[in-house]
DNA sequence: CTAACATTCAAACGATCGTTTGACCCGGAC
DNA sequence: GTCCGGGTCAAACGATCGTTTGAATGTTAG
């Protein structure tokens, strides 16, 4: 069974759902019964294959964040090879990794929301958790960014990158209150987001 | 016993505990068990008072946001009754009252948190809520930012201002991951973090 | 086939949730 | 004094939570 059908397995099966309702309704609002409900399972198959729904969690981020901080280092990898780059190209060298990513799967763009979850919950274990897989993604770009803005001194420039990060995490989870047009579809909502937000930002970091 | 203690009255302490709890853990995260010992009040006052537990979330909001919305509406006017009123202004007039209100009391700081949670939680009649007291004011700001921003067409105002009221909900709540340092007081900590905001966002809008 | 293992299942565990109940306290009206 | 009504209290309600159990099931190896 398990190479039969690997991609509507058990353990998949609840991930997905558990990321879905997670986004949703966050993490203490989704039960494990909503959550194996959703997905046909057991109950008893979350703490089977997971152990805990705290272990449940965070199997939900690690899933998604190892391949969009390796895309993120890749791109800036790639745009810091490149003499003349500017800052535009690195503020679209850590967005774009999580559009892409968002648009990929069919929960990728509830992930984004997810992400954005963690960030109002003040869980102790769950923000050091994101932090050992984020936080050193973070300072790498806060490096780039620091060589590209000589003139600006390092504390002026944590807090516009705070504020980069706190626009980038809402606009990404679409939790603004203005909704989009129905009429557009929601790749090229997305798309339009990040590009607006390269072009805000960019403006912002060189005020 | 009314007019005696009004100020440390059963119903306010509620409140209050309710409105720092909200902000730390979450309106499903934090019990009513926790806010009534917290307050040290007994379990059945909150549903004597309030009704609910949901009316009481709500209480919690409308409490602090008649007078935020008051405020901002009262310096928006003031701003565009100068001729030479500049969109950092405007800026300064949405960002302001809230910074003053989270330094005013006592709950203030956890009110902005609480607020930034509204946000992330999805429940449906939360956000009708937020919607009939925050909409009114958002559009009437958008209003004035479209008249200070001529060039700029409607969809692309309101991509932007999306993103400044997330970036703004986000910085007020205080939930970047980068610590201020332990020798700036609260106070000068939101000062500079409205400060730069507002020339963060001024610089984006223009962009 | 049997034995061993991995997985699923219904059922129950104790804990905690929001809410309700009914007795009790107490200050002011009569 | 009696009565009344707002307020507080301990206790319990049923529902739901995360987790555990032990039997049933299916799958694989010898």
């Amino acid at each position: 069974m398990r190479s039969a059908t690997p991609s509507f397995s058990t353990k998949e099966r609840i991930l997905g759902v558990a990321e879905t309702l997670f986004a949703r309704h966050g993490f203490a609002g989704a039960s494990l019964r909503q959550v194996t409900a959703a997905a046909k399972v057991n109950l008893a198959a979350v703490n089977y294959h997971f152990g805990s729904k705290e272990s449940l969690i965070e199997e939900v981020f690690r899933r998604r964040l190892d391949e969009l901080n390796r895309h993120r280092l890749a791109e800036l990898a790639a745009v810091q090879a490149r003499a003349d780059h500017a800052l535009e190209d690195v503020l679209d060298a850590f967005i774009r990794p999580a559009l892409e990513q968002s648009m990929d799967s069919a929960g990728g763009a509830a992930f984004v929301r997810v992400l954005a979850r963690a960030y109002a919950e003040h869980d102790e274990r769950l923000r050091k958790f994101l932090s050992d897989n984020y936080g050193h993604v973070l300072r790498d770009f806060a490096a780039a960014f620091a060589r590209l803005l000589p003139d600006l001194d390092k504390e002026e420039l944590y807090w516009r990158l705070d504020i980069v990060a706190g626009a980038l995490t809402y606009a990404m989870a679409d939790f603004g209150m203005i909704k989009r047009k129905s009429d557009v579809s929601e790749r090229s909502h997305r798309e339009q987001a990040a590009q607006h937000l390269v072009r805000f930002a960019a403006a912002g970091l060189r005020a």
